[in-house]
RNA sequence: GGAGAGGUGUCUGAGUGGUCGAAAGAGCACGCCUGGAAAGUGUGUAUACGCCAAAAGUGUAUCGAGGGUUCGAAUCCCUCCCUCUCCGCCA
């Protein structure tokens, strides 16, 4: 969410950011600062009268002390015209406030100066490119053959027991998943993350803290019954630690990482590029996140990029990275830079991580605030990335490992797997 | 699921209708004291939104949340949420 006075100080700024994420709303900007004029007025009117009301309470409790009853009485008998006004007041401050707020929440963050225009993700812009692209013999398998072939993963037993997209892994399938994780958390604690454990359900403030809502709700499934929402990334859990938080300076950056399931219903298309591990309803991601100060979180999302970009590299993953368009940047986000691996017997980028500065849209929501320099509130810095999300990773794996042999594992994993091949 | 107790500032905790944004203590910050530290001592120490060019200042709101009674609510009433204890069930 942004900040109104923001909007107010920075308003052609603001219009000329949204334009770059092709925003159509354009006017919902003046009718933000239109709203917010209303408000300071019914406010301060509101204010005004209960401040009246108030100091005739005062004198009014000072008589009857002392006992100087009609006096008291005279008072009294003002007092119903002001209990009038402020009830009138606060009804019309809650009214704007709301439709404030309505419209606020329509509002995307801000993209970055940096963010290419564009619509749709051809118009991303390749950052970089990384890897030499396997050469794979003729008769390569696409990897939900290879996990069918070696007994990794049972698609249609997960659809017995559940349905599409639950995928049961199996023999050395299931393995790997926990050498992934287990890999990739390691790694975050090396480069200062701390891991944290947290709930795969979040209620509705957390939901809201971090822009999965109001709005995308159809994304996250949702136990009716107690109304909680199952997590769509480990993001919403980790980042709401920090909702109604002031935090001291020196406690900047936090630096948090985890494992969790993600889950998402993605009511979306079927076909060849949503087979096998491609698009899931449930799959395991480790999430970094960090709360930073403003002045360095351009910095720290680098870092960030840098370290989903080592784990690639360890793994002998081609991979490329993508500043991604105003038109296929997330609603929250300021900057975010996409990794893709290139999956050799699919023939195309897969994403496997997303990496993005959400500047304070998502803590002015959260109310997560550190005291600065002046000893002030100030609105923290928050960003995240997968690092990394297991099925596409698995994917590429499998497809650009394979051999007359069989599948090769990476030297780097070999510790946690405990085997070499996959055969 | 059943019964009971309770939710106050960073923490402990007082406060049952007016002088309460809230005693006291702890913690923290700064100063004094000290060769240095501890002890001692003094001062300060919530957030948000207004007004003001800004600082100073000042107004309003907030004692789990929302509503009500009242001229006036942390304090009384209603609803909801949460926590704790005991019992039941149970990984």
């Amino acid at each position: 969410m942004l900040q109104v006075s923001y909007i107010r100080d920075n308003r052609e700024q603001v219009l000329e950011r949204l334009a770059v994420k092709n925003f159509k709303q354009a006017n919902l900007v003046d009718e933000v600062i239109q709203l917010d004029d209303a408000r300071r007025q019914t406010q301060a009117k509101l204010d005004n009268t209960s401040a009246e009301a108030n100091s005739a309470a005062k004198q009014i409790g000072e008589l009857m002390r002392n006992s100087k009853k009609e006096e008291a009485e005279a008072i009294k008998a003002k007092t119903g015209v002001w209990k009038e006004d402020i009830k009138k007041y606060s009804e019309e401050l809650a009214v704007i406030e709301e439709e404030l707020y309505q419209k606020l929440v329509l509002l995307p963050n801000l993209p970055h100066s940096s963010v290419p225009k564009g619509l749709t993700p051809e118009d991303n812009e390749v950052v970089l490119e990384n890897g030499a692209v396997p050469e794979l013999p003729a008769n390569a398998l696409p990897h939900w053959e290879l996990a069918a072939k070696y007994k990794l993963i049972d698609f249609e037993l997960g659809v017995k027991i559940t349905g599409a997209g639950f995928p049961v892994y199996t023999n050395k399938g299931a393995k790997l998943q926990r050498a992934l994780i287990n890999f990739f958390i390691d790694e975050a604690e090396k480069a200062g993350y701390k891991e944290v454990s947290v709930p795969l359900m979040v209620n509705e403030a957390s939901g809201f803290g971090t822009g999965q809502l109001p709005d995308k709700e159809g994304q996250m499934y949702f136990v009716n019954e107690d109304s909680l929402y199952l997590i769509p990334t480990a993001e919403v859990p980790i980042t709401n630690l920090y909702r109604d938080v002031i935090l001291k300076a020196d406690e900047l950056p936090v630096k948090n990482c985890g494992h969790t399931p993600c889950f998402r219903r993605e009511a979306g298309s079927y076909g060849a590029h949503v087979r096998g591990l491609n698009r899931l309803h449930q799959f395991d991601k480790v999430e970094i996140v960090q709360v930073v100060n403003p002045e360095t979180s351009y910095d720290v999302l680098e870092q960030m990029s840098a370290h989903v970009q080592s784990l690639l590299q360890k793994l002998g993953l081609p991979y490329r990275v993508l500043r991604l368009c105003g038109g296929d940047m997330g609603f929250g986000s300021a900057l975010t830079y996409d990794m893709e691996t290139w999956s050799a017997a699919q023939q195309r980028w897969l994403e496997v991580s997303s990496v993005s500065n959400f500047e304070t849209f998502q803590s002015n929501r959260l109310k997560l605030r550190f005291r600065n320099a002046e000893g002030k509130t100030q609105l923290a810095h928050t960003l995240n990335g997968s690092a990394l999300a297991l099925p596409r990773i698995v994917a590429t794996l499998l497809e650009n490992n394979q051999t007359d042999k069989g599948i090769k594992i990476p030297e780097v994993l070999v510790p946690y797997t405990k085997f070499e091949w996959i055969d």
